[in-house]
Order: structure tokens, then C-alpha cells, then sequence
DNA sequence: ATCGCCCGAATTGCATGCAGTTCGGGTTGT
DNA sequence: ACAACCCGAACTGCATGCAATTCGGGCGAT
């Protein structure tokens, strides 16, 4: 449906490999698969009919976009990004993708007119559907704008990041009615196709700002779920060194 | 040296992946391996006493950061980055790279500002050495001022691309009489110190650019050092579903 | 009860083996 | 000479096996 869509020429060898990652990406990015969730080698491979092997190297390119967490020895997870890193996802977000929409301002064809539309309007008619799915179509706009640049390397890094973002708002906002206003997505297109420049830029800026802030609610250190969360920037600093002695039962 | 630098915590999984990786990093950068370069996964592990199994992992991690090109069933090989994906790159990093000095203005720590002032003179003494070497030392500089950032998302993204430009100028810049001017260096040090958001970003920005328009000098089809450079673009297409016919003696 | 400890089961880290593909150079036909 | 062909060597794709480590539940001490 994106036309050629995602076959980037980066990594991704093999197909196996890239199949178990896409499965992996979406069923994380719908929440089927919660931040913290284990990852076995041996049941991915079950479960895809590979070895370990291709598991493996499927937690490997997963752990390189920041969607899992490798730790060694331990089992994989689905990451369990902090605060801040959600918001300095978020940042580097606008940036990015305020240079997609500078470089396609003016620029769009009429069959990549019509595609926008087309999966705007699947947004609105996945409106009453999970929230899950309407996060990831919204998403997929946005990569489907990356898409558009034909720069492979803008497509890589806006659909890492984008999947990032995708993921901390599971984590951090609990009751996220329309996420990514699907209006807004119309109003960028509109502009898009009028090449208004700097008007789409600042289009795309508060659209992403937006959500932004209002999902990620406060840095006050009460919003997350419970202690493990609370706990979390610390346990981070600990995986090298380990510096707060965590009484054991809480060491999951 | 540049305190507790690259253990990021993302991907890298054990030891050893990393190490071979960080080898490999260094030898493209320095362009010990040239781009196109063969690395077949015996003798990397033979070279570094693994097996071919973390040689092929490391070698993954390579390929998602674009600097190495994996083709199904075929040696892997230093990536040959086309002409326009050389000019994506550094329009990415630019952005990347002044929302770096946009974050760190006005918030350097004396330790870190004595950091950035030690690099930027070991950048000096090493003028009279190799071309590959200051090379090496401008780009790390970049990366240095990312990880000030202290965000693990940015630093990632920023060392990628910084190596990715770092590869591409290999290719298109045949005299690169001091890249980086290290002028330019202490300057943005300077505006940083000095807190001037703007001024750091402006100089920033037209560094990089002035970086990237005098190495990729020409769209020039004639650019390329010989017939394999030229045809890549069209070899590039074909890896899917081969369109142009190459006489068989030019198949490498 | 709660905490700490200990041990079998589960899981990862890594090397190796086998099958399928590509590579490259020598040979043959033209 | 030149190109196409062919075949052994080289290489990758993947699964599996073994050692080392972690996991988690039960047991004893407090």
C-alpha cells in the first residue's frame, strides 16, 4: 500500500530475520507487547519457526532501534524508555521530520497526493477502532511521509524514531483520545501541496510539539505506573556500576 | 579520554560484538578499508579470535548504522554511499547537530568545556600527520559534543551520521585539505561557552555546510573514480530485480 | 510472616557443522 | 583474441550442541 514500502537496503539481511522484526515492531508499537515484556530467544523461534540463531539476530536489530533492551545474560525486553528519553525522542522527532516536510513542500505528486489522502482517511475509519491501531496508523503517516524524500537514510531515522515515540506514549499517556489529531495531518497536506514552506514546517512543529506535551504529561517522579517505574533512572545508571544497593525482591 | 565515551547502552550486547565493531568503525573512518572493501566473515573472526557467528553479528551492527552493505548470500563490503545519499546524510546531521549546540549553550561544565578546548588542540597537533587520522579526530569532535548532550538517543544518531559523512567523504573528496577547519571548531566552543544559541547554531550550520559542499563538490556523473562508481546507482537499483544487464565481466 | 539462601530448570553466549549459493579462474568453442 | 561455460574452492544461511549464567520457587532462619 506505501509502494515499495519498507525493503530499505539497510540491514534487514535476510528475509526471515526482517519478518520477525516487523511482527515484533508492530506488536510493540500496539501494545500487544507492553515496555518490559520478555523476549526468549528459544519461544520467538518457536513461535516464527526459526532457530535461536534468527531470533537473535532479530532482538539484535530490534535492540539497535531502541525497541528492546538486550541485557547479558538476561532475557531480552521490550525497552522501557525514561522520561527524558521520550522527550529527547520527541525532539530530535520535530527536527527530523520538519526536514521532510521542507524537502516535499511544493513537491508532492498527484499519486502521492491521493496515498496521503487516502491513508488520512483510514485514520478517521479507524477512528472507533482500538486505540492501538489508530496510534500506529497515525505513525505510519508520518513515515509514509518520510517515504515520500526518497532518502533512505530520512526513512530510517524517522521510523526509528517515530516507533520510539510510539512506544513512550504507551508508557506515558494513559488516556490518549486521538492521539495525533487527524486534522492535522489534513492541514499538512493541504500545505504540503500548497508548498508553503515555512506554514507546513510550523504545521508539522506544533503538530508533533503538541502531542508531545500532551502526553507526555510531567516529569514529576509520581506518574509513573508504580515503584519499578519510579525506580527506573536509577536502575539505569546501576547496569554498569551498580550504585543503589535495591533490596532484592524488587531486582525482577 | 573522552570519559566513560561509547558504552551506550543500546544494542552492542556483549563484549566482543562491540569490539570488533568499534575496530571496524575506526578502519572504514580511517579508510584503512576502503569503501567496497570485502569482509568476509571467516577472516573477521579469525582476524579477532571469535567465530564467524559474532563476526556476522558484528557485522549486522554495521550494516544498521549504513556502513557496510550485507546482500543476501554475497561478502560483505564496506558501503560505497551514493552521491545523493552522501548529501542526505549531512543534511540530517545538520539538523541533528544544531539541536546538539542548541541544547549545550550556555550549559557547559568546566571539565567539559577542558574536554572539547584537549580535543580540539590534539586535532591541531595532528595536522602534520595523515589525512585519515584528523579526519577521524574532526568527527569525533562532533560526536564528543553529542554525548554532552547526555542523551543516548542523540549521541547515537549523531555518531551514526557523522560516520556515515565520515565515509563519504572518503569517496567524493579527493583533496580535503584540513576538512573540518579547526577554527570552525573553536569558534562553535567559544559560542557555546558564551551561551549565544543562535550565533552557536548559525556557526554550527554553515560549518557543516561549508563541510559538505566543498567535499561533494559535483552532481557531476563523472565524479565517481571509475566504472564501478558510475554504475553503482544502477547496480543499486538492481540488488531487487535486476533492470540493466551488465556484461558479465563487469559482475565483480 | 518476612528475609535470605540454595538448587534445578530455563535461558543466553558462542562455536561448530552442514547445505545451498556465489566466486573466480581455467578451459573450450568460435 | 574473446566470450561463454563449467567446476572446485570459498563463503554465507541456518540449526544445533555445550558451557556458563540467570531465574524463580521452596526451605530454613529470624
Amino acid at each position: 500500500m506505501a509502494g515499495r514500502a519498507d525493503t530499505s537496503k539497510t540491514a534487514e539481511s535476510s528475509d526471515k530475520v526482517s519478518v520477525i522484526c516487523r511482527a515484533l515492531r508492530r506488536a510493540i508499537i500496539e501494545q500487544a507487547l507492553e515496555p518490559g515484556a520478555k523476549l526468549p530467544e528459544d519461544s520467538l523461534g518457536e513461535r516464527f519457526g526459526v532457530s535461536r540463531t534468527i531470533a537473535r539476530h532479530a532482538l539484535g536489530q530490534l535492540a539497535s532501534e531502541g525497541l528492546v533492551e538486550l541485557r547479558r545474560n538476561r532475557i531480552a525486553v521490550v525497552a522501557t524508555p525514561s522520561w527524558q528519553e521520550a522527550r529527547d525522542a520527541f525532539d530530535i522527532r520535530i527536527e527530523l521530520e520538519r526536514l521532510v516536510v521542507r524537502q516535499l513542500a511544493g513537491k508532492l505528486t498527484k499519486p502521492q497526493i491521493a496515498e496521503l489522502t487516502a491513508h488520512v482517511d483510514a485514520e478517521d475509519r479507524a477512528r472507533d477502532g482500538t486505540d492501538a491501531v489508530s496510534i500506529r496508523l497515525a505513525t505510519e503517516f508520518h513515515i509514509l511521509l518520510a517515504h515520500m524524500t526518497n532518502s533512505p537514510i530520512l526513512v530510517r531515522y524517522v521510523s526509528e524514531v517515530a516507533y520510539r515515540c510510539c512506544l513512550t506514549l504507551s508508557l506515558y499517556s494513559r488516556p490518549h483520545s486521538s492521539e495525533c489529531a487527524i486534522n492535522e495531518h489534513r492541514a499538512i497536506i493541504a500545505a504540503l501541496v500548497k508548498g508553503d514552506v515555512d506554514k507546513v514546517m510550523g504545521l508539522m512543529h506544533s503538530h508533533l510539539d503538541s502531542v508531545a506535551t500532551r502526553a507526555l504529561v510531567a516529569p514529576s517522579p509520581q506518574r509513573g505506573r508504580d515503584l519499578l517505574d519510579i525506580l527506573a533512572p536509577y536502575a539505569d545508571e546501576a547496569s554498569g556500576d551498580r550504585v543503589v544497593k535495591l533490596p532484592k525482591a524488587m531486582r525482577r
